[in-house]
RNA sequence: GCCUCUGUAGCUCAGUGGAUAGAGCGCUUCCCUCCGGAGGAAGAAGUCGCAGGUUCAAAUCCUGUCAGAGGCACCA
């Protein structure tokens, strides 16, 4: 008995009651509008519904006494064990403990597939994140967007949707060319240029380039600029991607800005050429002052911006529209971009774009801004001087506590790290409240199987301790609350839900023993239990798997 | 000036129209032979920034207002 073979049960029989009640009314009447929900507190039953208050108008009654005809009709449903009507017409349903103990058979039996749904199938969507130049280190600004996006394919990937997701590389345009001067400065031991790239890694990554050609020092200078930017371009790429596996996460395409420039030898002509005349062709495109201009005005821009200026030049605008179509063409229906607030500007470009091209914004393109983060109430800027690098916060306080932390906020707040916190290994550290509760399974697990307790017996009847029902309760969520976090794009319902499933799961382990004590012997309860451990410990493991955060046996 | 986001317990924050607004930390008092006190229970702690409105029902939706953060290029 599933909330979602409940909620049938419930559609089934409110057909012909509402029918009988005004003929035609069942045709308003959808599936999706009736939802269960588990009710905060556990005195109103396992599920509760407000279906009737929300009938009782269009039927002319009042809800409560709609709720008595409908809690009567699904008091006889199988596995149904009691029905009440309780406030204002809220139906509550307590299952009995049969039907509501299934599902830890059903969660260790589907293992790691468990969590899984449907709820996005046939969606195919491009996920951009992250996206930073290559002309230094990935820092604060980048990490949250690494982990939540990761996250965010993970978790929509498990919803069925086909994902692709990309870093957009902007290796085009002179700030890869001071980038480049910089270097160059730096391996002959003179100051960073004018409104060049500052810092340690510029003067490392000039004795790495150097290293591997000397005679870079020997021939002049305007010859071998571009063999620096290039060489050190590459160097800083390889970080970049060495520094987002250690974090755990995964791209599929990095997509380089410079195929866009490039011109096709057959044709003469980039994808930037070809995106120009393909949004000319749309009718969202004018000429003004010499320049050609996109008219985001038409999609809630507060400007026109330029595409083509007056001297011929493309604008960084106009690479965007080449990339928004290359995602077209590459068969993505929808594109969500990841930006972080101080980008929040481009969304009404971004969207312009995607009329211009012929889409709708509303269905093919979603602009997701993330709120600043900062360490120990420090703001991290490149302005300011003093970034934090991903690597080091990876080195302070690793991998799991980090993706851990910025996977449990939603993106809009703003976030502050405690630099510290993060580093305890205790409760003050969310990641390792959960982590621990997994541990703790597996635990049990071992030591159930030295203590003699298998999973040969599973009677679901058994699990009747108050902290197991509402422990199975919250287990048969598992796969809406992907579904959720994979539709409204937040990641971070599901670390606060494993937080849930974590504290369920201690004071169950605090309430019911798995392993008899001392010489009592082994009945088929213990057996039951351990079904609920695995279980427990399935969907912990499945969770943090959602969030690129390790699920470990012992801690 | 315009735009976006935020305002919930002492602190950090959950809560996409439902019942008595929740968690962790911190504080008080207890408990635990299933890893190693990284665990559990109970208690104290709130005018959900403020004011209107919509609704059977508002922390949640709408309008206004106050406070804070960020952003407003023919730069990349």
């Amino acid at each position: 008995m599933t909330p979602a073979d409940l909620s049938r049960s419930l559609f089934d029989l409110l057909v012909p009651l509402v029918e009988g009640r005004r003929p035609g009314a069942a045709a308003e009447l959808s599936p999706t509008d009736v939802v269960l929900e588990r009710p905060k507190n556990r005195e109103h039953g396992d599920w509760s519904s407000n279906i009737a208050m929300r009938l009782a108008k269009k039927l002319g009654t009042n809800p409560r006494e709609l709720a008595t005809e409908i809690a009567e009709r699904l008091a006889s449903v199988d596995g149904v064990q009691g029905v009440d009507v309780a406030g204002p017409g809220f139906i509550n349903v307590r299952l009995d403990a049969a039907a509501a103990g299934q599902i830890a058979h059903t969660i260790v039996e589907r293992a790691h597939d468990y969590g899984r749904n449907e709820s996005l199938a046939g969606h195919v969507i491009n996920l951009e994140f992250v996206s930073g130049n290559p002309t230094g280190p990935l820092h604060l600004a980048h990490t949250r967007w690494a982990a939540v996006g990761d996250s965010l394919g993970r978790v929509l990937r498990a919803s069925g949707a086909e994902v692709g997701t990309e870093y957009y590389i902007n290796d085009a345009g002179n700030q890869m060319d001071k980038f480049g001067l910089s270097v160059q400065a730096a391996a002959f031991g003179e100051p960073t240029p004018d409104k060049g790239y500052p810092g340690e890694y510029i003067g490392e990554l000039a004795a790495r380039v150097v290293a591997a050609d000397p005679s870079l020092l020997e021939r002049p200078r305007d010859e071998t600029l571009a063999e620096f930017r290039e060489r050190a371009y590459q160097l800083q790429m390889a970080e970049i991607k060495d520094s987002l596996q250690r974090f755990n996460v995964h791209f599929d395409v990095f997509f380089t800005e410079q195929t866009l420039h490039e011109k096709d030898p057959a044709t003469g002509r980039s994808a930037i050429d070809d995106a120009a005349e393909r949004l000319k062709a749309q009718g969202h495109v004018f000429e003004d002052d010499d320049a050609v201009w996109v008219r985001t005005t038409d999609f809630g821009d507060d400007k026109d911006r330029v595409m083509i200026r007056g001297n011929g030049i493309y604008t960084y605008f106009a690479a965007d529209a080449a990339y928004y179509l290359s995602k077209k063409d590459r068969g993505y229906t929808e594109k969500i971009y990841l930006l972080g607030a101080d980008h929040h500007g481009y969304v009404h470009r971004l969207r312009a774009l995607s009329g211009a091209a012929g889409d709708d914004p509303d269905v093919n393109i979603q602009v997701l801004i993330g709120q600043m983060v900062t360490v120990n109430g420090a703001k991290l800027s490149k302005r300011a001087g003093n970034i934090v690098e991903l690597d080091d916060l990876l080195e302070w306080v690793g991998a799991d506590s980090l993706r851990y932390e910025l996977a449990r906020y939603p993106s809009d707040t703003p976030l502050d790290l405690d630099g510290e916190q993060l580093r305890k290994r205790s409760n003050e550290n969310p990641v390792f409240y959960v982590q621990y509760a997994h541990a703790r399974t597996r635990s049990v697990a071992r030591n159930a199987a030295e203590a003699g307790v298998d999973r040969s017996v599973f009677r679901p009847e058994m699990l009747e301790h108050e902290t197991e029902s509402a422990l199975l309760g919250a287990l048969q969520e598992f796969p809406r609350i992907v579904a959720q976090a994979a539709e409204l794009r937040e990641p971070h319902r599901v670390a606060r839900y494993l937080e849930e499933i974590a504290g369920l799961y201690h004071r169950w382990y605090d309430n019911c023993r798995v392993i008899p004590l001392g010489e009592q012997p082994v009945k088929d309860v213990h057996r039951t239990r351990l079904w609920l451990n695995d279980a427990t410990g399935t969907v912990l493991r499945n969770g943090l798997d959602l969030l690129g955060v390790t699920a470990p046996d012992r801690m």
